[in-house]
RNA sequence: GGUGCGGUAGCUCAGUCGGUAGAGCAAAGGACUGAAAAUCCUUGUGUCGCCGGUUCGAUCCCGGCUCACACCA
C-alpha cells in the first residue's frame, strides 16, 4: 500500500491549523506540525498554538514536544518528523503535515546534507567574537579560512558567515564540500498544498490575531520568560516586543504595532519561500475537499 | 479677528543660496541546507496645498486664497 503525506503550507494566520485538523479527522490520521516555535511547551499565546481541545481531537507531533532550553533546528526536525511519519504510516495510509517553517518542511521533504555536529563551544565563541568585533572581523575570518565560501557566499549575512566558520573550524572542511544539494527520495509520496488569501485580508487577520493575543495575556506569558530572552527560541515575533515593553523600553501601543508589522514581514517571507515551489497547489482557506481532490482521496 | 509656524512619496520629515527633489518607516520583490517567527539583499515620479506675479526658468522669491496647529484677543 503506498503512503502519502499531505503537506499544508502557507503564511501565518491564514487558517492552516483548522484546515489540517479537518483534513486529519476526515482521513482518520495524525498531524505533524512543521512550526519552529509551536514545539516549545513554554510558548503558548504568542505562537498561536492549536487549542487544547484541538490537540485532544487529533494527535499532533512536534507540538509541546520540546523545551525552550533544548537545541532545536532543521536537522533535529528532519529526524523527528521522519520518525513521526514512519510511526503514523504504521497505522494509516496518509499523514498530514502542517506548518509555516519553510526550511523545516524542505528538510522533511528533500532532506538536508549530512554535516557533522559542531564541536561544543565553537559557536558560542564565534557569537561572542562577532558581537565584540563586528561583521568586518567575521568576513575577514571567513576570507582567510574558507575563501571558497567567501567568494560566493552571503558575506553580509552574519548568521551564514558564522555557520560557514563553525563548520570549517569544527571539521576542517569547507561547508561547501558538504552541501551537495541532492534530494533525498522519501519512501512515500508528498502532496503540497498552500493556503492563500489576498494580502490585505491576510494582514487584517494578523492584526486581529495580535489583538487577541494581547487580550489573552501575552504580556503575562512574556513576563514569565523574560529571564530567558537571550535564548534563540525566544528570538520570536511577539516575545521580543513584549520584553522591551516589560523593560520599559516601549509603550504598549508601540509594542503592538511592532508585533503586527513584524508579523506582516514574517508572513511575506513565508510566501516568498512557499511560492518558489512550483509543485504546490494553492487553495483558499475553508473547505478542504479541494485538498482531498488534489490528493486523489 | 490678529500674530506666529507649517502644508513636499502611504506616514514622519529633510532639501533645493531659483535649473521640477531625498532619507527613515510603511509597502513591494527576492535569497535561504543544523539560529529560519531567524538572518540578509534589492526597489523611491511625487499636480513639492491652490491661484496669480516676478523670472529664460518657481517647489524655492513676492502677493492673495485655503487648510492644520499654536498663541493672543
Amino acid at each position: 500500500m503506498s503512503k502519502t503525506c499531505i503537506v499544508i503550507v502557507g503564511p501565518t494566520a491564514v487558517g492552516k491549523t483548522a484546515c489540517a485538523i479537518d483534513l486529519a479527522k476526515i482521513l482518520g490520521t495524525k498531524i505533524i506540525s512543521a512550526d519552529s516555535r509551536q514545539c516549545y511547551r513554554e510558548l503558548n499565546i504568542g505562537v498561536a498554538k492549536p487549542t487544547e481541545q484541538e490537540l485532544r481531537s487529533v494527535h499532533h507531533y512536534f507540538i509541546n514536544s520540546h523545551s525552550i532550553h533544548d537545541e532545536v533546528n532543521a536537522a533535529v526536525f528532519e529526524k523527528f518528523a521522519l520518525a513521526a511519519v514512519d510511526e503514523i504510516f504504521g497505522e494509516h495510509d496518509t499523514a498530514v503535515m502542517v506548518g509555516g517553517t519553510g526550511l523545516y518542511i524542505n528538510a522533511f521533504c528533500n532532506g538536508l546534507d549530512e554535516i557533522p555536529v559542531i564541536v561544543p563551544g565553537i559557536r558560542e565563541g564565534l557569537i561572542k567574537s562577532y558581537q565584540e568585533y563586528g561583521l568586518d572581523w567575521l568576513q575577514e575570518q571567513v576570507k582567510n579560512k574558507d575563501f571558497d565560501y567567501f567568494d560566493d557566499g552571503e558575506i553580509l549575512n552574519p548568521q551564514r558567515l558564522m555557520r560557514a566558520l563553525e563548520v570549517k573550524l569544527s571539521t576542517g572542511r569547507s561547508i561547501k564540500t558538504f552541501q551537495t544539494h541532492q534530494k533525498n527520495n522519501r519512501p512515500f509520496s508528498i502532496i503540497r498544498v498552500g493556503i492563500e488569501l489576498p494580502r490585505a485580508d491576510l494582514y487584517h487577520r494578523i492584526d486581529q490575531r495580535v489583538d487577541e493575543m494581547i487580550n489573552n495575556g501575552l504580556e503575562e506569558e512574556a513576563k514569565k520568560l523574560i529571564d530567558f530572552q537571550q535564548l534563540n527560541s525566544l528570538n520570536t515575533v511577539g516575545y521580543q516586543e513584549m520584553f522591551s515593553l516589560i523593560e520599559g523600553k516601549s509603550t504598549l501601543s508601540n509594542a503592538i504595532d511592532r508585533i503586527k508589522k513584524n508579523t506582516h514581514h514574517y508572513a511575506k517571507r513565508q510566501l516568498t519561500w512557499f511560492k518558489k515551489d512550483t509543485g504546490t497547489r494553492w487553495v483558499i482557506p475553508g473547505d478542504c475537499s479541494q485538498i482531498l481532490e488534489f490528493a486523489g482521496l
